[in-house]
DNA sequence: ATATAATCATGCATGCATGTATGTAAAGTG
DNA sequence: CACTTTACATACATGCATGCATGATTATAT
């Protein structure tokens, strides 16, 4: 087989970012070669360089096809909680691990960038989209927040940036353990039990 | 030079493994080879299969050197809080970010395990000693939280191991996103504010 | 219908990393 | 003072993985 036509072209190329979103995070991305993800496509290194540049590339590639759970939660939740800024934060972070939870893609990606990439200077575009991702929620977060101090459903005293270090982190080491084992807890649960008490935590300091 | 004397040896040993810790903190365990270790040891590769049997066994050797901290919190905190369950799940835990702040060592090799290094089969043996460590300190904090119930400290509806998942993680998170950049917040103060809103949530939950 | 360009396969060159085998000179041992 | 072992250095063999260059064949455009 030679020359396919275009859509199967596409077709390929697909497969390609397929097997790597497998591989890469089953074995790590180190640790598998080109030549594998080919085989596991069913075609050549040839192919590959074709359609990509080099490895980074075809992990670029693969990130790209998956909007981060981060990036998604900005969009998606509803804005009929605006007058609730407490619940709508708690509802953009829920959003995150039932996205998480319900996406095999997302799984993968998160995968391979909590456990089967490392962090090292080859990697940084990688890790980029992660940080920029993480960075931006980081920032909504914080307006959220401050928009529940005006509306007095945190005291003025609090502060934002600490509470969304926690918040962000608690969902970071659940997303972090879950990943592990997704067996070992159910992470919606897990997610809605931790942002829960947190927030009871912050309201009770409200009124302190 | 050759053939230098015993103390000399492990002097050059432990050079190594210090050597070995820089560079995998810095560049990743599988993007630095024993070639480089060596050099910045100021050995040749031979020194390095003298005194292991391999990368793996090296890495691993250099993970014995330091207790992780979770394996360091169960003995270090002191007995006298054993009548405050409470107090003394939140003097663990925060001991845990307190060796990891003052502690360069601890710093590195937490840096590699969760950021330099990959979660494949090859270091299997690494982060066995990883999730040893954290099993052995959810069983703790799981019986400490236990022992918090029957003293009334918590509601009997509450659930331990729910309880600890949060709790965990959110330790996690927090070391996680703060060995990315240890500038970016103080984690003492962060694992504090965390912990503190997190029991007061507890807490709450308790006269509901 | 012809020329062009796309889609991959194949082969090669190169470099790097690992592991091992061997060499060597001094330290340890009696 | 033998002579054995230790602590490395040096050299070699091997295997991969990458990147590129080229080839083959057909879709596609004009």
């Amino acid at each position: 087989m030679v020359r396919r036509t275009k859509a199967d072209a596409l077709a390929t190329k697909a497969e390609l970012l397929d097997a790597a979103e497998r591989l890469f995070s089953a074995q790590g991305v180190a640790n598998t070669s080109m030549m594998q993800v080919a085989e596991a496509a069913g075609v050549t290194r040839g192919a590959i360089y074709h359609h990509f540049e080099n490895k980074l590339d075809l992990i670029d590639s693969m990130m790209e096809r998956v909007r981060l759970p981060f990036d998604q939660m900005i969009e998606q939740t509803s804005q009929r909680l605006v007058d609730n800024p407490l619940a709508l934060l708690r509802a953009r972070l829920l959003n995150i691990v039932q996205l998480l939870d319900r996406d095999p893609h997302t799984q993968s990606v998160l995968t391979i960038l909590f456990h089967k990439c490392e962090y090292v200077d080859d990697t940084l575009p990688i890790h980029f989209r992660h940080l920029r991702a993480r960075n931006t929620c980081i920032d909504e977060c914080t307006l959220v927040l401050q928009q529940a101090i005006e509306r007095g459903q945190l005291p003025a005293s609090a502060n934002p940036a600490q509470i969304v270090v926690s918040m962000v982190a608690m969902i970071d080491g659940i997303i972090y353990n879950w990943l592990l084992d997704p067996e070992y807890f159910n992470i919606i649960e897990a997610a809605e039990h931790a942002l829960d008490t947190f927030i009871a935590g912050l309201q009770q300091r409200t009124s302190a």
